[in-house]
DNA sequence: TGCTTTATATAAGCGCGCTTATTATATCTT
DNA sequence: AAGATATAATAAGCGCGCTTATATAAAGCA
């Protein structure tokens, strides 16, 4: 029996993110938790919203996420001095000192995960990927209403 | 900037997870319950252990499932009468009369996500990915321990 | 036979997705 | 300036993953 292309996608996809969500864990956080942690690491200081979108969730999920991620120090939200609906999030210093140990945990596991690929592999299956991504993006675009 | 092999493959996986789940939802299941749905159509009438090893989640996880689909009259549980301990698990004929739709919103929705791939494509792009998952499952696999 | 180990399923409780609804505030329009 | 609309965030509640713990029954072993 061959699998199907998109069968093998999401499982290999479930696999990954459970070698990362176990490596993570042994650094206390979860793997949600930790791919917000990164995105921090790039970008501070933006609103709830930002994050949201970063990591393609609804707002009411990354305020949840926030909401523990706070409660367990790693996360502070401060007052937008120029929106009172809003809230700027900030690492702390116990979140921000996370970062060196999550990206260092990363590489072995992705090397692990493309073993046996050469370099040109890894570029034609990243581009293949794309396609694939692009494909469902557009797949999953609402509809645009024609004007005029 | 160009998102690693690792980013592409799991955003990727959520997106046609999420495809997934939107079609079958106007269906009246959750992504979850169609894939169950889907191997009982292959195999029906084994015990729950049977259908968690299938879809690889915990025994707890498919016993809480099972429960809202007994209770939406999509499958049955049947006393093993070998087994106390074991129930069967069985399709209702509302649950066996989703399976052709299920199948058959399957196939375009993948056609659209390999939209632009030749045949050879494919293939290509099939082989990459068992290979990423067969290392997958080498980092997962629990260390085995050394006899004598 | 009786004791221990294993297997099947469920209970409790948590994280993180979601939808739908609500509050508070900003912004736009007139 | 006032009313309507849009935006930021939260509330409630559900599905489905998980871990840890339990009850029951089967299977293995002395």
């Amino acid at each position: 029996m061959t699998p199907s292309v998109a069968y093998l996608l999401s499982d290999s996809a479930r696999l990954l993110r459970r070698a990362f969500d176990m490596r993570v864990r042994a650094m206390g956080v979860t793997g949600p938790q930790a791919r917000l942690l990164l995105v921090l690491g790039l970008h501070e200081g933006e609103n709830q919203g930002f994050y949201a979108e970063q990591l393609d969730v609804e707002a009411i999920t990354l305020g949840r996420m926030l909401d523990r991620m706070e409660e367990a120090g790693l996360i502070e939200r401060r007052r937008d001095p120029a929106d009172r609906r809003a809230w700027r999030v900030h690492l702390t210093p116990a979140g921000h000192d996370l970062l060196p140990e999550l990206r260092a945990g990363m590489t072995p596991m992705i090397d692990a995960m493309l073993a046996g690929f050469t370099e040109t592999d890894r570029e034609r299956l990243g581009q293949m990927i794309e396609q694939v991504r692009a494909n469902l993006n557009t797949i999953l675009e609402p509809e645009v209403a024609i004007h005029g």
